[in-house]
DNA sequence: CTTCCGTGTTGATCTGGGTCAAAAAATGGA
DNA sequence: TCCATTTTTTGACCCAGATCAACACGGAAG
């Protein structure tokens, strides 16, 4: 059965950078053949492994992206809306490096994998766009990588803290819109680390509240966590 | 003064599955634009945060990306012949993220960005190759990113070995043509510690002496190593 | 209200891997 | 060739972070 994709999503998926300049017959193709899917939470969308059908698209709720090996788990990253998953292995027709769950309702957007193949070889527009969309990916998982290697656990998380503060537009105190557990798997430590690592962040004025964390004085943590935008930086 | 680029070179760098499909006009007025240079060893080509203004290809030699924050630094990946390096700085028109430095005499090419840019817009092969670059460089940094999250050092190395050992044509008995102390650094370890896990490794059959690499029972380090195509197999 | 269960925290302990120091082995000039 | 320098290895020790176990908390269901 294809209940094929309502245009009231359209406006939201064209906003997405990667359709922003596509052509609106190339654009309404790929809709065709598209359908919207509602899952509930903690259902496994994808496993790695699995031959890529389909470019993902969330529309509301939000997944988990993550990775298993030898009885071993860590999250990868994690997707909100509006944003596409797994281009790449669309891009390839290769299978899917990590695995996806939902980790609450969410509204996914399901384009055949071929079509946008297909609508990439006729549209120029389009195929820059996912060009510039996977060079970013590319250097996100850079940026990851450096995270990782180069600093301790507690540095890792004073900067996670400083992203998701700019994020809320730099108010002292926000909200972390992840579960710890998840968190402390991103960050590449165990929930105990985690929860040790927020203690050991107080002398920089960070404190925590259940989900709500706030920061006394930016500069304060800044000097401890030292941040640079070719690690930080994800617009860039 | 442009030396502009050696006829002699063209095969070669058209080999490139990157260029394999590029027309001839625009593959010529690629070369027109680039420049080929000899470095001796230890020449620090590009500094993480400059400006990307050349896609570099490799000639001969070996180039080694590394990164730094903070007095620390590690190696991310190196180069060989025939391969581009930076593909993405290039594609997005942003600072580098990785610094690069000969580790022997080395030709390298240098393509300029925007001549890059240019074809690309023009040349929908080219375009269609440079996304699958993009997509296989994402797909390996992920790979990349699972090994350190997901295993020991010595699994890392045990898996190295056996990627190596099929790089080798499966050879018991092979090359490291690696610095210990970089592969060291790319594996995410100390020098120290990779001797000792190359100890480690010998109820596994695994012998080390120097750059000599020999595995006695393939079957053997592969029950302990546990390699995955979704983590090892850099081709997919 | 109470029970349950998942998440988070805390404490005690263990260990993989880092650090430091020094010896041994390569490497490269002169 | 021999000396000087760098790389690698080894040993002793230390520490960040993992593991294991116990407990606290909070929301959901009865």
């Amino acid at each position: 059965m294809h209940l094929g994709m309502p245009e009231s999503d359209f406006p939201d998926i064209r906003s997405l950078h990667l359709f922003a300049g596509i052509e609106d017959q190339h654009f309404r193709a790929l809709m065709r053949g598209a359908y919207v899917q509602n899952f509930p939470p903690q259902i496994e969308l994808i496993s790695e492994g699995d031959p890529s059908d389909f470019l993902h698209i969330m529309l509301s709720g939000s997944v988990d992206l993550f990775s298993t090996w030898n009885g071993r788990e860590t999250s990868m990253a994690t997707v909100r809306p509006i944003a596409t998953f797994i281009l790449a292995a669309t891009i390839r027709n290769a299978p899917y490096l990590m695995s996806a769950r939902t980790l609450e309702k969410s509204r996914i957007a399901l384009v055949p994998s071929q079509d946008v193949r297909a609508v990439f070889d006729v549209d120029h527009d389009f195929a820059r766009a996912i060009v510039s969309e996977l060079a970013q990916c590319y250097r996100t998982v850079v940026k990851n990588t450096k995270d990782l290697k180069l600093r301790t656990s507690l540095e890792r998380l004073a900067n996670y803290i400083l992203r998701q503060q700019d994020r809320a537009g730099g108010a002292a105190e926000f909200e972390l819109n992840f579960e710890k557990r998840r968190l402390a798997s991103f960050l590449g430590m165990t929930p105990e680390n985690l929860s040790r690592a927020f203690k050991g962040l107080q002398p920089y004025g960070v404190a925590v509240n259940g989900n709500r964390i706030s920061v006394k004085d930016r500069n304060d943590l800044e000097r401890f966590a030292k941040p640079s935008p070719l690690i930080d930086d994800y617009s860039t």
